[in-house]
RNA sequence: GGGCUUGUAGCUCAGGUGGUUAGAGCGCUACACUGAUAAUGUAGAGGUCCCUGGUUCGAGUCCAGGCAGGCCCA
């Protein structure tokens, strides 16, 4: 067998290419499963796209990191299971097929039917699946592609339902409000995004008012009232700019660190004393300088223009949490009573507080407005709602925009304009500012203004929008919140901090999952009711539904059973149907979508005719749902799921964590009481070069494909993992790609080149059981395959913690300082001289084991060229691993897996990762190797100053050392450093020399432990040793210096002594070690510096010739004294370089070409020696 | 506005538990090397370690407060 040979460059997106063929040919990734069979399981979710937009660059990073915790457990000889998915429904595909449509929401129904719409939504969502199919091939995702879950899939709704089922029955799904933005003139809510619309918030005045609550005296406002007068009453000032809202009022929130402070003054339109609660940044926005020092007893009498006041007293907002007040508009004054009045009107926290205008207390009526309604509900502060007619509980406002008729002296009023009354009559006056002048009047207002600001208005009507209470289903999270929080803290996060952090936070904040949405391309809510709401079914399955129906029938509420289907769906049944069938076709008999199950009709057991509720849920509660609803559990494969919960793994995007993250753990931990994964990585977002957000707008944006396609998927993957670690933020540089293709790939690609080069010429083939023994092998392969074992650990522990980036790094320094730039480097010479010594062999298997390993190394990363490298190492040998045809047929024994050889098997990632043998790990050794480095480039920058080159041999270096291990450690490696700088010894300077010029550098770290303060004196005194007190410390172990009159004893382990120089020697040094070069030529040495520049212009002369490695020649140079005279030392070490046959001088030569060195000019003859 | 996160050389990034002289790769400059050669070696230029305070004998590192970018949420 040959190893392949490649031309350079590789093409990087070929060997994707040709590989890819090669796995889908052979099957390899479900062979990755398959032999796997029986084994331990690893869990993964794939969180599913949506196919509705083309796939981009950062979708290649997010399945980058999910594949390679998948292909590194198959390594380890689990079975992963990738079952892929997709995300159908939502308001993105609602909006795209609005938008191509060019209708909006309104027409639904009107210019277009529901089911039309649906149909369309139905068609788009899977528009660029073939695309996303197609780079999740290129990239090498492997995810099975051939079944996944489709969530508008009736099986996949149906899951959901019967998952809501239990939540109902659980009694954690409930029926209440949130608060939206809601236009009454057009007697609908609207959506965010209509929010958003130009032209919606304009430019208002209105009425506003600094309203005055009174304090109720107690122990929690006592601190309110130290030492004051009886009589004057106490007040927290909040400002509105609705006043309309105020008779909602059930709360006041405050910024917990915002100062307050407590402020004598009289009300400006009553005149009355009063103490007033404000922050105190704010003070100066309704007090001036002059009322300050102003007297309070002249103001009743005065022009009432300066308004005296002075600081009674200073708080925090949390001072004031808890203190209570008087209601506003009581049921004194014709107001309602309402459910819960005895926790209201209280003082709570909010962190949506600011200082930024008003009074920094924020008035909170938990019916109109979002902050307010979740201040409140965290604090546990009523919402204020009044019963209508039927005894619904409602708002103070109804859906049209009225008061309702319980409102006292308000009752029936407009809260806004909406009953297009003329603005400029004289009679019309706001509920605003009739409000107002009621709060004025009873000395509650300090101050009423009109105020222009912003305010949204309904794109439609052109009416102000109100935030209101509209019905919703919610899931009570807050119900099972701390067990929530408790499993979480069992969860894996990487990084750690998005667990206890934004994950964290958000769970300690939690409120009620709101599931409602009033849209149509989505999994309906499977409840019916009555009318007035007082019974209702949740429905659980089809069959469920379908027998509700026949009740229904029954009762002649419903003509007939729309419902075909026999019994329950099964997914079985329906992928049976037909292989060739697409997704969107399969099962088209039932359709669980509106507008159908608007049109079923359900019967109540007291006989009432029960409606759908019109709702859509939550587009997360669909993949939150995946790991039961893939498996369409809980109707029916509990096994399946069972074997499958929860995940060991799932990644996604950062931005994910109050999605996806969220609704798989809020669904698992109250259906399952446990975790839906146990490890979760949140990756970071992929920008452009410069750190901005890539866009199609912007025009900054990569494709995907045509990156894959050009630096292949490897480096693209490479350089992605790479460069940061996924958590952060990537900031996405082609240049990068280039760099890791050329310093990795490249460097990888050329020491394979180089091995399979050498190994072919040889004809040599690795064989397991007949390799040179361990023992045998030379300092230089033991050293590398110390490293790599160090590396196997290393690169394990990186994958099991889940951090590929230092993986990758790992893997990356190993092949290009160590491997190539040393190993190799340092042993070119053995792969082409000569026979096939041990020597040689022992080269080619330390080499050949090397980048095997590195092939399963970094297969998980790169997969493709693992592949291509594992590929051309292995071939058709069958002699190499052990028992692998075994391995492959038998599955691999997992538990008993404890190789550290190499397995052998059709496809790198069939195979099971090495492990790392701890025997072969020599520390001491890798250190030497490393004190080799180093003084081989001490070497070098030696040679460099003095302008000696390297191929002109020098005598020596010499070496101080301070002890015998250093000394023979150094000594191991003295012939690889000779080789490597051309130097012929090494010789070693020890103390008793005495011609080393040493200096001493404080070791702060330890001194500053033993003397603290005194540290800087002492550091002083060290850098002012002598060397006799150097020497005296060296030797007696320690030294007596007075510092400051103080007496002080050194240790050696105070101090760091280096070697500064070497009086008539070139020095150079690198911490502790130096390294001096003996310069002095011999005439012997120049010769052999002669030779070899010899044999370098021979050698190019082969080259420039075209000559092959292996080809023989015979030379003839033009005679030359000097030159002869070293042909004559050293003749048989040119020929055998330059594999001359003959090397021969003539008194002249023509026809030949001249070489040029030194001083030297030699014409040449260079012949190909034929046999 | 809140939560989380990032900020170190022109670029991309390392810098356990504080230690005085802050590193690597790429890029740049110069020289060298040349049977792995679009590789390699040596040397050089390049830094307010985002800012301000604090703790400490000593802060890139710890604490507080800011600034800037990013994400999520309002």
């Amino acid at each position: 067998m040959n190893y392949p040979e490649f031309k350079q460059p590789l093409n990087y997106g070929q060997v994707g290419t040709d590989i890819l063929a090669w796995w889908k040919q052979n099957g390899i990734f479900e062979k990755s499963v398959s032999t796997r069979e029986g084994q331990p399981t690893f869990v993964f979710y794939e969180g599913p796209p949506s196919a509705n937009g083309a796939p981009g660059i950062h979708h290649v990073m997010a399945r980058t990191v999910k594949d390679i915790f998948c292909r590194y457990q198959t390594l380890l000889g689990k079975q992963v299971h990738r079952k892929g998915g997709w995300d159908t429904h939502g308001l993105p595909i609602e909006l795209q097929v609005e938008k191509e449509l060019g209708i909006t929401k309104e027409d639904i129904g009107k210019k277009i039917s529901i089911e039309e719409y649906n149909q369309r939504c139905r068609e788009t969502v899977m528009r660029f699946k073939q695309q996303w199919d197609d780079l999740t091939e290129k990239m090498g995702y492997w995810v099975d592609l051939d079944d996944p879950y489709i969530t508008f899939e009736p099986e996949y709704i149906e899951s959901c339902w019967a998952l809501l089922k239990k939540l109902y029955d659980k009694g954690l799904l409930y029926k209440g409000y949130t608060i939206q933005p809601y236009s009454p003139a057009a007697g609908t809510g609207l959506s965010s995004h209509e929010l958003n619309q130009p032209g919606t918030y304009r430019d208002v005045k209105d009425t506003t008012v600094v309203a005055q609550f009174k304090v109720k005296r107690d122990e929690k406002s006592e601190k309110l009232f130290a030492g004051a007068d009886e009589a004057v009453e106490t007040f927290i000032l909040a400002w509105t700019t609705t006043p309309w809202t105020l008779p909602a009022n059930t709360g006041l929130a405050v910024g917990k660190n915002i100062p307050y402070v407590l402020v004598r003054t009289f009300n400006p339109y009553t005149y009355a004393p009063i103490r007033v609660v404000l922050a105190k940044a704010l003070v100066s926005k309704y007090f001036t300088e002059k009322g300050a020092t102003a007297a309070f007893e002249e103001y009743v009498n005065s022009d009432h223009k300066v308004l005296p006041w002075r600081t009674e007293g200073e708080f925090t907002g949390a001072d004031l949490v808890g203190i209570r007040y008087e209601r506003l508009f009581g049921q004194e004054a014709g107001f309602p009573a309402f459910e819960g009045e005895e926790n209201a009107f209280r003082v709570i926290p909010g962190d949506f507080v600011t200082t930024e205008d008003g009074t920094g207390i924020v008035h909170i009526s938990p019916t109109f407005g979002a902050d307010d309604f979740r201040a409140a509900q965290l604090a546990g502060v009523p919402a204020l709602l009044v019963a209508d007619d039927e005894g619904k509980l409602g708002p103070i406002v109804d859906r049209t925009g009225r008061y309702v008729p319980q409102m006292g002296e308000f009752g029936g009023r407009w809260v806004k304009n909406y009953d297009g009354h003329d603005e400029s009559a004289a009679d019309y006056r706001t509920l605003d500012v009739d409000i107002s002048i009621r709060l004025k009047e009873r000395g509650r207002a300090f101050k009423v203004e009109k105020y222009e600001h912003t305010y949204p208005h309904c794109w439609r009507t052109d009416k102000p929008v109100l935030y209101y209470p509209l019905d919703s289903w919610f899931i009570k999270t807050t119900a099972v919140k701390d067990r929530l929080i408790e499993l979480n803290k069992t969860i894996n996060w990487q990084p750690e901090s998005t667990g206890t952090g934004r994950f964290g936070n958000w769970l300690e904040n939690l409120v009620d999952w709101n599931l409602s949405r009033s849209r149509y391309w989505g999994t309906p809510l499977p409840i019916w009711r009555t009318q007035d709401g007082t019974e209702e079914i949740c429905i659980g399955s089809v069959e469920q539904l379908k027998a509700e129906i026949d009740k229904a029938v029954a009762a002649e509420i419903m003509t007939h059973n729309p419902i075909k289907v026999s019994g329950s769906l099964s997914l079985v049944s329906s992928s049976q149907e037909g292989e060739d069938q697409q997704p969107a076709t399969r099962n088209q008999k039932l359709d669980l979508h509106r507008p159908y199950v608007d049109d079923i009709f359900l019967v109540s057991p007291s006989g009432q005719p029960m409606y759908r509720e019109p709702d859509l849920i939550d587009v997360w509660f669909d993949s939150g749902a995946m790991p039961y609803a893939q498996w369409h559990y809980p109707i029916e494969n509990e096994g399946q799921f069972r074997k499958n919960f929860p995940a060991d793994f799932i990644a996604e995007g950062v931005d994910q964590t109050r999605g996806w993250f969220f609704t798989l753990h809020a669904l698992a931990v109250m259906l399952e009481d446990s975790v839906a994964y146990k490890n979760v990585m949140a990756n970071g977002l992929v920008l452009d070069k410069n750190g901005n957000k890539m866009s199609k707008r912007l025009g900054n944006a990569i494709d995907p494909f045509t990156t894959i396609q050009q630096y292949g998927p490897d480096a693209t993957r490479w350089y992605m993992i790479a460069n940061a670690q996924p958590w952060d933020n990537l900031k996405f540089d082609l240049n990068g790609i280039t760099e890791v293709q050329r310093r990795f790939f490249g460097t990888l690609f050329n020491t394979y080149s180089f091995y399979a080069l050498y190994a072919n010429l040889d004809g040599f083939q690795a064989r397991e059981f007949d390799r040179v023994p361990y023992a045998e092998l030379s300092e230089l392969d033991r050293w590398i395959l110390s490293k790599l074992q160090s590396l196997i650990q290393e690169v394990r522990g990186y994958y099991d913690g889940y951090d590929p980036t230092k993986a990758a790094r790992a893997i990356q320094d190993f092949v290009t300082d160590q491997l190539s730039n040393w190993h190799v480097r340092l042993s070119r010479r053995r792969f082409w001289k000569g026979e096939l010594t041990q020597d040689k062999k022992a080269a080619y298997e330390t080499l050949q084991e090397c980048l095997v390993v590195i092939s399963q190394l970094m297969a998980p990363i790169a997969p493709f060229f693992a592949e291509w490298l594992y590929q051309n190492m292995m071939g058709e040998n069958d002699e190499l691993g052990m028992m692998n045809a075994e391995l492959t047929a038998q599955k691999p024994q997992f538990s008993s897996h404890n190789s550290s050889f190499i397995t052998r098997a059709e496809s790198v990632h069939l195979t099971l990762l090495v492990q790392a043998d701890e025997a072969r790990i020599d520390k001491a050794l890798e250190e030497r190797m490393e004190l080799a480095q180093r003084i081989s480039s001490l070497t070098h920058s030696l040679r460099k100053k003095s302008g000696l080159k390297v191929r002109q041999p020098l005598q020596r270096i010499l070496v101080p050392v301070f002890n015998d291990t250093t000394r023979e450690q150094v000594g191991k490696v003295e012939d690889l450093i000779c080789a490597e700088v051309n130097v012929k010894h090494v010789e070693f300077l020890d103390d008793t020399s005495g011609v080393l010029v040493k200096s001493v550098k404080p070791n702060f770290k330890r001194l500053g432990q033993q003397y603290g303060a005194k540290l800087k004196a002492v550091g002083a005194r060290i850098q002012q040793m002598s060397a006799e007190e150097i020497s005296q410390l060296e030797k007696t172990g320690q030294l007596a210096v007075e510092i400051d009159g103080e007496a002080y004893t050194l240790a050696p382990d105070d101090v760091e002594i280096r070697t500064q120089d070497l009086p008539g020697w070139l020095v150079a040094t690198d911490g502790p070690l130096t390294v001096a070069l003996d310069v002095t030529l011999t005439d012997e040495l120049r010769q052999e510096g002669v030779a070899r520049e010899l044999v370098n212009r021979l050698q190019n002369l082969r080259k420039d010739s075209g000559l092959e490695v292996q080809d023989k020649v015979r030379v003839t140079l033009q005679q030359q004294p000097e030159l002869e005279a070293a042909v004559q030392s050293f003749g048989s070490y040119i020929r055998e370089e330059v594999q001359a046959l003959a090397l021969d001088f003539a008194p002249e030569i023509s026809g030949g070409s001249v070489l040029e060195f030194d001083e030297f000019s030699v014409p040449v003859l260079l012949n190909v020696a034929t046999a």
